[in-house]
DNA sequence: TGCCACACGTTATAGCATAACGCAATTGAT
DNA sequence: ATCAATTGCGTTATGCTATAACGTGTGGCA
C-alpha cells in the first residue's frame, strides 16, 4: 500500500474525523464541513468510501459511525482483523489486533468451508475512565 | 430464562424470521405481515425489540437485518458471545458459539479495564456451497 | 373503583445511504 | 495536439432504517 495522494474532499473528511474524539456519522461530518463547501451527503459518502478502501478510515457497523484508523500509514502496513471497543458513554474507541483472535476466526471458518471477505469484531461496553465515574 | 409467553404480533415476527431462509429487515417483515394486519414500521421494531430481550432473534448489525436463533429454547439457555458467518451471496447465516473467542475478548478487554456490554462479531464472505459455485 | 403496567395502533419525523444526471479536470494513448 | 477513458465533483431526488409522540384498550391488583 503506497500512500495515496488524497483529494481535497478526501482530505477534509479524514482530517475532520482525525480531530474528533469519537466516532462520526456520515452527517455529523456533512455539518462539520459546510463551511468548507460541503452541501450534499454524496460528498462525504464518497470521500469515505475511498478512504475506507485505503485503509486510512474504519466502519463502525454497530454505530453507523465512523473513525480514522489509530495506526501510522507512513510505511506500507495492512491490518489483518481487528477488534474495536467502543464506549458507549464517551465515544472513545480503540483498536486491537490480535492474532489469537485472527487464528481462531480463521480456522473456525474454514471449518465449516466459509470463505471470509470481511469481518466484524465491535465491544460496545463502558471505557475504563467512564466505569470508574 | 424461562419460556416467554409471547404476544400475537411478537408470535407473527418470530414466526416471519423462522420461515425465512435469510436475515429479514424490519421492513420486509412489514411487508410480510401486511396480510395479517402490519401497517406500521413501529409493530415490527416492538416486536423485534423484545424477541432480542429474549434471545430469540439476534440483530446483524453489518446488514440491518435479523435472524431467528439457530439454537432450541425449550430449556433455559443463554448463549454467550456468538459469531455469526453471514454469505453475502445466498444470505445464509450460521451462529458460532467458540469458547476460545470469547475467553480471548474478555481477556483483551480486561487487559484495558474495558467494561463489556454488547459484543459483535459478523463474518461476511462466502459460505460452501456458494463459493464452490 | 381507581390505579398502574403493558401491548397496541397511528401519524409524523428523524437519521442513514444511494441512484441518476451532468460537468470538469486529468491522464494517456494515438 | 486531439481524442477517449477515467475520475472526481456537485446537485437533486429518492429510498431505506429507526424512533418520537400521542392516544386507546385491557388485565392485574390495592
Ligand atoms: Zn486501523
Ligand atoms: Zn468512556
Ligand atoms: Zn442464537
Ligand atoms: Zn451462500
Amino acid at each position: 500500500m503506497a500512500d495515496h495522494q488524497l483529494t481535497r474532499n478526501q482530505n477534509l473528511v479524514l482530517d475532520a474525523l482525525s480531530h474528533a474524539d469519537a466516532p462520526l456519522s456520515a452527517y455529523t461530518i456533512l455539518d462539520k464541513l459546510r463551511d468548507h463547501g460541503f452541501r450534499a451527503p454524496l460528498q462525504v459518502y464518497r470521500a469515505l468510501e475511498k478512504l475506507l478502501e485505503f485503509g486510512l478510515v474504519h466502519r463502525l457497523e454497530s454505530i453507523n459511525a465512523f473513525v480514522a484508523c489509530a495506526h501510522r500509514h507512513d510505511h506500507a502496513h495492512e491490518h489483518g482483523v481487528t477488534a474495536f471497543t467502543i464506549c458507549e458513554d464517551c465515544g472513545n474507541v480503540t483498536e486491537l489486533c490480535d492474532s489469537v483472535i485472527e487464528e481462531r476466526l480463521s480456522f473456525l471458518a474454514t471449518q465449516q468451508k466459509f470463505k471470509t471477505e470481511k469481518t466484524t469484531i465491535e465491544i460496545r461496553g463502558h471505557c475504563q475512565t467512564c466505569a470508574a465515574a
